[in-house]
RNA sequence: GCCCGGGUGGUGAAAUCGGUAGACACGCGGGACUUAAAAUCCCGUGGCCAGGAAUGGCUGUACGGGUUCGAUUCCCGUCCCGGGCACCA
């Protein structure tokens, strides 16, 4: 009986849509487990055989906590909104609805052949009304919340109102932007819309003036993790620095939490660094200096890490954007400083990149005076000052600070050495060692006493205070596009106000063109009657990282119309139990999902404080991408091997023109006009071809699409092959070549059931070889399936079945559990064999089988022996021996006797499991 | 520049609380079956050396040191590759 796997995969795959196999629900008698994939965005090219590496380890663990009777859930969806759908409808003038439905359609496609156990009755789009419902319903609580630093969670705005009847805000401390001080007086006298404007300062949804990454060529701005060196991720456009009016999330108040948080999570340590690193705390100090235009005198804070290097501030700088910059600039000075201020103004993220290392700045005509020494120094402008960080402001110290030093040797301000024995005449001494010299009271200390003995005096001085600083910016919400959700925002007499929750979803309305207006308004802006009872609506629409930061918990509860998640689905699914997607979200999704879910948490919607407690990020799948080598100016080709001996250029060729690098020359010949004529020079006979590993795409002629791997060798076969690549977290070229071992193995494995030499499944008892060879699979399973080591599972596989074979194995006992072992990683085929074994239900619903340790703990172990302090040999016993009895086998034991060559034993040492020593 | 990973056959890779390095698979070589091919099965396969052969010896996990009876594994230094951050005071 031949395996037909296509067949097989048919038949399996509409038995378990038609049975709502993997539907579930709560289940209070069972264990909960929640597997879940990083949903996708449907691009227009569909799944090559690198997208689905990730789903099918889910799957596979899935499938395996499921036979060890945990409720799973494991559902998919699509993270629907974006911007290339945009970019077709304005090229093509198709609605990106569309585009997005079709793209769908052939995901969906694709992914049924795999053979997934997704819940598709749970799936969700982040376009659809009825799910960015609970988006836009997300924003309006947070739009209507503030952050209280005190009981340090977000509180409602109405409570912060009351308070500034009461008391005004000099007593409220929360996470804000700048607020002047007001009394509940000063607080009852200002207009309805200086009351909004100060409330805007305080919500954790909210809208604030800032620079921005704009992208002309895309007409919208960009999140951080959008650009990269200058571009856009998405088109590879310019992008440019620019102030504006945005919508941003507070993010930065949970950072602290964000931060302390990631302790009890199983991520990958880089995954935890990385999130470390964008967080970015800082523990410092804030100190206040004098500064004088000369007119008047200001108290202006800066922040450092060094307060020990005070005695050494030569200058202080200020970021261009800095508010102290008008005030410090002197009249004399004042055309350099705008001049400066221009030409910065001017330049692009990107041009600043690239003269990084050039030093530029101006002097503002004032100056400063160090609390400590009370000498005066100058106060400078210059872009190496970032005004988003700190205070906008630093005392630059040249002699420990590599910036500041290449700033003073620029412009030729004085370097003090604050540490003995340094030499500053080259570069500055960065590190934080030595002995304090230069320094008053802190002289004779090490660097790390002074730090803190420095931060002890400013605050007992009334000069400064320690401080914590982050990097952590709040996250900018608004993109000027039109294919997002629309902001559940109106603005009667400009004053930003929800629409109410009772009305959402807020649709996005049908528009004739997805261009911007003429008028550089976003494209929403040309929808008819773009209001909300006569007043104008927000025409800018959310980013993309909205929809997919709350889809979690969606897939709980998807079909609830009252609730993004019901208090019952919530407490019974809890939060992800394993997380599984690339690493290129590490900072964007992972940290707004973080955040979003620790606000739903404070307001009390949400149970866990985490969405994600185990993560995966899983590799990617490379091209394995192939060249011919043409000589210069002719059509002849050179197979790679003798290709050294002529001027040649390396040619992409389509890898389906290739079989084990040897190329199908007909076939290349009749692939473009240009070729048709093409000579070879060949080695042994044939054309070779060389290779590269690179990023699987089109135009290396890459791309292997897992449609055509499954009609050629079937679901199963890729399925266990994507896993015996290599290590799931590893990234690994595609190989098509070493498919072959894995569908031989499955074929093997059919013929056990059926062509050893007669069809008979017997009932007789299996015999101590066949229960071992069994046992030992299980055990290696289970152990390797917790560790995510699929790959060395798929060997195992390939053993037990290899030892089966040589058995001629034809035992139900053995052939039952075997087919349950298999059926997380080829469900098909172990379904197949399942039911021809004579089972009426699907696998699914077996129990997955213990390890019994009866039948590996026979194996023998390996004891290095040594005595008198050399090791000399191996004997080999049986694992289970307890130390006394391998003391008896050494003394007992012919080749340990003739190793010593008659010297008497004295004492034998029994390291347990280990190792022997024998004292003679 | 800073922070993480990682360097093992022709290839993908196993093996790390230190214990026979290279499991499993691809590829390659040889053989069986076949008129032939495909498919299938069997044997061999890190390198070097000796032997007619079974076999034996040496060497070998990027490089150089160290700890240890014993190091792919632990420590120090160097080189290379991949990823992240990048004027964060």
């Amino acid at each position: 009986m031949a395996y037909n796997f296509n067949e097989i995969e048919k038949k399996w795959q509409a038995y378990w849509a038609s049975h709502h196999t993997f539907q579930v629900d709560s289940d209070p008698s069972k264990p909960k487990y929640y597997v879940l994939d990083m949903f996708p965005y449907p691009s227009g090219a569909g799944l090559h055989v690198g997208h689905p590496l990730g789903y099918i380890a889910s799957d596979i663990y899935s499938r395996y906590k499921r036979l060890q009777g945990f409720n799973v859930l494991h559902p998919m969806g699509y993270d629907a909104f974006g911007l290339p759908a945009e970019q077709y409808a304005i090229q093509t003038g198709k609605h990106p609805a569309g585009t997005t439905a079709t793209n769908i359609a052939r995901y969906r496609g694709q992914m049924d052949r795999i053979g997934f156990s997704y819940d598709w009755s749970r799936e969700v789009r982040t376009c659809d009304p009825k799910y960015y419902k609970w988006t836009q319903w997300a924003f309006l609580e947070m739009f209507g919340c503030w952050y209280d630093r005190e009981r340090d969670c977000a509180r409602p705005i109405d409570e912060l109102e009351a308070r500034f009847e009461k008391e005004g805000n000099a007593t409220v401390n929360a996470a804000c932007g700048t607020v002047e001080t007001f009394t509940a007086e000063q607080w009852k006298g200002f207009d309805k819309k200086h009351k909004a404007d100060i409330l805007m300062q305080y919500r954790i949804a909210y809208q604030g003036e800032t620079t921005v990454n704009w992208c002309p060529g895309l007409g919208t701005v960009l999140a951080n993790d959008e650009v990269k060196e200058g571009f856009s991720v998405r088109g590879g456009f310019p992008v440019e620095q620019k102030k504006m009016l945005q919508w941003q999330l507070r993010v930065s108040a949970y950072a602290e939490r964000l931060l302390s948080d990631l302790e009890d999570l199983e991520w990958s340590d880089s995954l935890k660094d990385m999130q470390r690193n964008w967080i970015g705390r800082s523990q410092g100090a804030e100190m206040v200096f004098k500064v004088s235009n000369g007119v008047e005198t200001y108290d202006m804070t800066i922040f450092t890490t060094r307060a020990d290097t005070v005695f050494g501030v030569t200058f202080m700088v200020l970021a261009p954007e800095s508010q102290w910059v008008e005030k410090l600039t002197t009249p004399d000075r004042k055309e350099a400083v705008e001049a400066y201020l221009k030409e910065s103004r001017k330049k692009t993220e990107r041009e600043r990149m690239a003269e990084t290392r050039k030093v530029t700045g101006v002097f503002s005509g004032s100056y400063a005076i160090n609390p400590l020494t009370g000498s005066k120094v100058p106060v400078w402008i210059a872009e190496y000052v970032l005004a988003g960080y700190g205070t906008g402001a630093i005392m630059a110290v040249p002699a420990h600070d590599s910036r500041d030093y290449a700033f003073a040797k620029t412009f030729d301000l004085p370097i003090i050495p604050l540490i003995e024995g340094c030499d500053v005449s080259q570069e500055s001494f960065d590190a934080k060692e030595g002995i304090m010299c230069n320094s008053g009271f802190l002289n004779g200390m090490t660097v790390k006493e002074a730090i803190p003995a420095a931060i002890d005096y400013v605050e007992a001085h009334g000069i400064g205070h320690r401080k914590i600083n982050y990097r952590l910016r709040d996250a900018i919400f608004s993109r000027q596009r039109y294919w997002g959700e629309p902001f559940p925002i109106c603005y009667p007499d400009g004053i930003a106000t929800s629409i109410g929750e009772e009305n959402l979803p807020l649709e996005l309305p049908e528009i004739d063109k997805f261009l911007p207006t003429e008028n550089g308004e976003p494209p929403l802006a040309r929808a008819k009657d773009w209001t909300w009872d006569g007043a104008p609506l927000e025409t800018s629409t959310m980013p993309g990282f909205a929809g997919s930061s709350a889809y979690y918990l969606r897939y709980m509860d998807p079909h609830n119309d009252n609730a993004l998640v019901s208090r019952e689905a919530n407490e019974y699914w809890r939060n992800v139990d394993l997380y599984i997607g690339g690493t290129e979200h590490a900072t964007g999704h992972l940290i707004c999902s973080r955040f979003w879910n620790k606000f739903l948490y404070d307001r009390g919607y949400v149970c866990e404080k985490e969405p994600f407690r185990k993560l995966i990020n899983q590799g990617m799948i490379q091209g394995r991408s192939s060249f011919v080598y043409r000589i210069k100016n002719t059509n002849t080709f050179v197979s790679v091997g003798l290709k050294d001996g002529y001027d040649t250029t390396e040619i992409h060729v389509d890898i389906s023109l290739v079989d084990n690098d040897r190329l199908d020359v007909e076939g290349f010949r009749a692939w473009r006009p240009e070729f048709k004529d093409a000579e070879f020079i060949l080695e042994d006979g044939e054309y070779r071809c060389g290779w590269a590993v690179e990023k699987m795409s089109k135009s290396m002629f890459s791309v292997v699409n897992p449609d055509q791997v499954c009609d050629r060798y079937g679901a199963d076969t890729l399925r266990m092959y994507e896993m015996f690549l290599g290590p799931l977290e590893q990234s690994k070229p595609w190989d098509t070549k070493g498919i072959d071992g894995v569908h031989r193995f499955l074929r093997k494995l059919w013929g056990l059931h059926f062509d050893r030499d007669t069809f008979c499944v017997s009932d007789e008892a299996p015999t101590a070889a066949e229960l071992k060879a069994l046992h030992k699979l299980i055990h290696k399973e289970q152990e390797d399936i917790e560790n995510f080591s699929f790959n060395t599972t798929v060997s195992a596989f390939m053993i037990a079945v290899g030892e089966l074979a040589d058995l001629h194995c034809n035992k139900r006992a053995i052939l039952e559990p075997l087919d349950i072992l298999l059926s997380p990683f080829a469900p098909h085929i172990a379904e197949e064999l399942w039911s021809l074994l004579g089972h009426k239900e699907s696998i699914t619903f077996a129990h997955f089988p213990e390890y019994n340790a009866a039948y590996t703990a026979e194996d023998n172990v390996k004891y290095p022996v040594q005595f008198n302090g050399k090791m000399r040999f191996v004997i080999d016993l049986p694992k289970s021996m307890t130390p006394a009895e391998v003391e008896a086998a050494v003394r007992a034991d012919e080749n340990t006797a003739r190793y010593l060559q008659g010297a008497a034993i004295r004492r034998v040492i029994v390291v347990p499991g280990k190792i022997i020593n024998i004292v003679c």
